[in-house]
DNA sequence: AATGAATGAGCCTTCATTCAT
DNA sequence: AATGAATGAAGGCTCATTCAT
């Protein structure tokens, strides 16, 4: 086996386990030596690849976002109408990758670690507007500005709120049904604005 | 003299300032000393009265939560048809104590430890039931059941991801904005109905 | 034995542990495991009574510091000429209690961190000047100003240079023998100075 | 093809790097890859080359110690009397070599390391036993044995006295200043002692 | 009723050191 | 000749918790 070349192998490693982890948990209470042990490294390698824990969990909710926007850039590349735009996006936010139990739990937790931390509130930031500009974009094509913005804030709420609903286990149906509880908002609401 | 009674005031004293203290840091991460310091006793004795930390976050969580339920009972008691009954609950929700910075930043904290508490789970259970039952009931009594229930799960969705928007500050209006967010929701919801 | 008011007892005994610690290893690599452990109590006790390692060090430095001007003072006091006075100094740096193995090593040590660390250094400033000071107050007194200063200088570090000696076993003599050395220097410029 | 004979010159730029790095440090609280990274290699070839950590400091203290004696015996080389022979020893030790910031800072870390290393002790033992011998050589050229060996002792203690407090800047003036401070003492010293 | 005193347990982090390449 | 990869060991520090008063 190769010794070199090792750094992004661990560090994907590393960020696998974090999730994995956190996402067992249920939270950021988890030490980064639980996190080194699941990736079958020492702790002493997560700080060498990451520098400190901070780093690390960072590290790992941008990883969760960026695959989130790939799988949202990859539905959107199959949309061919606005309205189909704007199911793609659903689609990807309520895919098998995004919507399985220890990514929601950890998304769930780095929500609240947004509140402490100035980077990971920015990283939050970024999903919440390329989210809301992505719905907003194609909701203008379809109504007026004013409905548009309504209704991407209505949606973009009520897609966390199942998330959260999910990770405690407080909505009762699976992903394609909290895809049907948006859409038919979408639906419906573009139906009365006309 | 000795100071008989003290037990509730310093109960009480300590949940309140687990509440500035967890709503200020935004998170569970807060010691017990800090809690103890703000409310003006050693910490000492809050594990006197509480136990422990977790008995102690929890009675501050259930104490959110009996704030919230009495201030929907209250308004409910000023409702008078169904569907003003379902604008009281709203009413509730984001009223001016369950709606300011601290407290929201403090649900969103006890959402986290839903996911691995389950004395906390539930707690959440309790709170999410009962909102739920809440808006069905009164929906059931003016659409049919499949919508009402529908309805009732994509408003308490809703009302959970506007939580998270706003102590993320990602959601642009205030409480009113929330509100009318919701409304229109259901209003919409239901002209479809029929 | 009573509970309370172990501030300062604890304090005192953990600057004595960090002084038989350091003196016997002969440098700052000491742990505060060690210290605490010397001193009878926990590590975390030192912790909550220091704060942290660094700010230990420096009060057990201040607390030679302060030993030392007490010897210092309490020698001048049965002083009754100023050549008498300088003597008394001498007889200060060189008393018992100043010169064993592991107050020296302590000293050493600690110019080391002087190096170092701000605090540490404006202490051995203090240090410094106010032996220079009272050696030059004296010296004026019996010499020319610019006789006395490079007395002064030139004792100062004789003073020092035979600490160090003396740490590392270079210097064959006993403290009757180091003062012996230094009064001879003094005696001599004084002579020759006229 | 193969980089041959690289060994003295990694060594030299590793023994180089430790006094830059110790000096500015001013304490050997510094780490093998801080010495390396200044080297421009890696940590594990030191590690390569001396085998420990404790090797490379002590190598870097014999570097120091063999270049003081190389200076000493370069400035012997141009003395004539036995009074022009302690001046040259005097010049070696205040020359700009070893009496620059970094060099007065490693020495007087070593200082510290003597107290505990056996090995970092006999080197400097080596050292004060060759300067005293060096300047009682000479002194007993000029007086006797009594008095050589007193002024000898005196002028060694003050010239380690004034590296201390060259390095922690409670000495105000330069190294001729420190020479002069000296030459005085050693002249004062004859002049009385006849 | 209340607290100062005290600690065990645990976590993050650092670092010298080793090894395969 | 040289290094990236990797780790064990250890230290500083925090904190929930207990206890005597």
């Amino acid at each position: 086996m190769p010794k070199i070349g090792m750094e992004p192998i661990r560090r994907r490693a590393l960020i696998d386990a974090a999730i994995a982890t956190i996402g067992e948990r249920g939270s950021l209470d988890v030490t980064v030596s639980q996190i080194a042990r699941r990736a079958g490294v020492s702790s002493a390698l997560a700080h060498h690849y990451f520098g400190n824990k901070e780093r690390l969990i960072i590290a790992t909710m941008r990883h969760l976002l960026t695959e989130l926007l790939t799988a949202v850039r990859r539905e959107l590349a199959t949309a061919e109408t606005p309205r189909g735009r704007i199911s793609a996006i659903l689609r990807a936010n309520f895919g098998t990758e995004q919507f399985d139990r220890a990514t929601i739990a950890a998304w769930l937790a780095f929500y609240v670690l947004a509140q402490e931390s100035p980077d990971a509130r920015m990283l939050w930031r970024v999903y919440a507007s390329r989210l809301s500009s992505n719905l907003l974009h194609s909701l203008k094509q379809i109504t007026d500005t004013a409905h548009a913005t309504r209704i991407a804030s209505g949606a973009a709420a009520m897609i966390d709120g199942l998330y959260i609903h999910t990770a405690l286990e407080g909505f009762p149906g699976d992903a394609s049904e909290a895809i049907a509880l948006v859409e038919n908002y979408i639906d419906t609401q573009l139906d009365v604005a006309g």
